[in-house]
RNA sequence: GCGGCUGUGGUGAAGUUGGUUAACACACUGGAUUGUGGCUCCAGCAUUUCGUGGGUUCGAGCCCCAUCAGUCGCC
């Protein structure tokens, strides 16, 4: 193992599948992959405390720097220690760069090669973020995992400008590696992007590679593709990636886009997907998808998921869940999020089991038939 | 017993110089949701109907009569 702010170990390889489990060992803690890691934007898994985190097994959370940056300001999270100190989060972090931002605040940004200008939502101010200031504000914010700046181009894009955009993302890739100041203590990965055509995609992995990133990430799905799109733009991603080196699919939380990126060797994912449901009223589960609110469930006073261990499924019904909806309650919205999000940390923990045993594309086909989600995966 | 006011969907209620598809909100019923937009978005939701029964009119939730119900005041 090199040295290094983290230390990846590949742990066993299924012999059915090719798909590896492993352990990823950072200053706050390790955690074994592959992983699904839940986003906390604002330095707070919505609704969940670090201790309920804890009670459901999750490893590493997610942060965003653009949000942060905004409020409450880099140096407030710096002054408090860092984000964990600031939040009182034990396990490690990881912080997005911006660069989703680029995509999702499509509305009120203008990029160009020095950096992007955003509209600061909160109070219509026009702020300046380069590759160099997000990994600046990073380093201040303090995560074990920090990410490039990249800009996450919408589909479908046409190829001129899908590969104006990937060239630009991997200059921004060099010049936010060259201004990293914690290199020791803080790793950073670079981003996969290059839309759908398979020769970006290579070539953006090899840049990145030639550049020694601690670990890679495929960004750019998820953005209203189709899955075979997705699968596709996954695959050419990671075709040059270094096998010793932890892969992060940006963005994929779907039951069939986890165990799918599973298949691809990727060692992490994150998503919004289990919190945004459970607000509003979708749960994932072990047979299927449920929709709380809806009217069967008010007498329904069995457990949401009989084979969950969540707090939720272990001590409150369906028709309690369904009274705190209609209710707007926020003990509710909390439950249900633990549920969800514990929901997909299990979901991996079976995923690595089956692994170890060699059985992964067992696995893959009984739980894909077994769960009846739809084809979005929920 | 007398006088006033009110009666529109599950709820609150718009709706008079009488004129096509009865506003809006809430509730309700579905749906959406992938590097976060908690309190969001989309769609549906009174169509033999405006307490009931008559009448006037080409046409009535709107005008007239009766009646029932609620409510306030007086005796």
């Amino acid at each position: 193992m090199a040295a290094g702010p983290i230390q990846f170990e590949i742990t066993h390889i299924c012999t059915q599948s090719g798909a590896r489990t492993g352990v990823l060992h950072t200053p706050h803690g390790d955690v074994e992959t592959p992983m699904f890691m839940p986003v906390g934007t604002q330095a707070t898994v919505k609704f969940l405390s670090p201790e309920e985190l804890y009670a459901i097994s999750a490893g590493v959370i997610l942060a965003n720097t653009y949000h942060l940056w905004l409020q409450p300001g880099e140096d407030t999270v710096a002054m408090a220690g860092g984000v964990q100190k600031f939040m009182n989060y034990k396990g490690p972090m990881l912080t997005d760069s911006g660069g989703f931002q680029v995509f999702s605040l499509a509305d009120s940004r203008k990029i160009k090669e020095e950096g992007v200008t955003f509209k600061n939502a909160l109070n219509g101010d026009t702020l300046f973020l380069s590759p160099e200031d997000s990994i600046r504000i990073q380093n201040r914010i303090g995560a074990d995992i920090i990410m490039s700046f990249d800009e996450c181009i919408p589909y479908p894009a046409d190829r001129r400008y899908a590969e104006q955009s990937m060239e630009r993302t991997l200059r921004w890739a060099a010049r936010g590696k060259a201004a990293h100041e914690r290199p020791d203590e803080q790793a950073l990965f670079g981003i996969v992007q290059g839309g759908d055509y398979e020769d970006l995609r290579l070539r953006c992995a090899e840049e990145l590679v030639k550049m020694d990133f601690d670990g890679y990430a495929v960004g750019g799905t998820s953005v209203g593709e189709d899955k075979a799109t997705m699968y596709r733009m996954v695959r050419w991603s990671v075709e040059k990636l270094p096998l010793d080196k932890p892969r992060y699919l940006m963005g994929v939380g779907a039951v069939n886009d986890l165990l799918e990126a599973v298949s691809c060797n990727i060692d992490m994912c994150d998503c919004v997907l289990p919190t945004r449901l459970a607000r509003h009223g979708t749960l994932m589960t072990s047979q299927g998808r449920i929709n709380i609110k809806r009217n069967i469930y008010k007498n329904d006073f069995t457990p949401l998921d009989p084979e969950c261990d969540c707090e939720c499924c272990r001590h409150y019904t369906k028709a309690y869940l369904n009274h705190l909806f209609r209710s707007h309650e926020g003990f509710g919205t909390r439950l249900m999020s633990i549920h969800n999000t514990r929901f997909l940390l299990k979901l991996m923990e079976e995923a690595r089991q089956a692994i170890r045993q060699d059985r992964y594309n067992d696995f893959k086909a009984e739980t894909l038939s077994r769960m009846k989600f739809d084809e979005r995966g929920f």
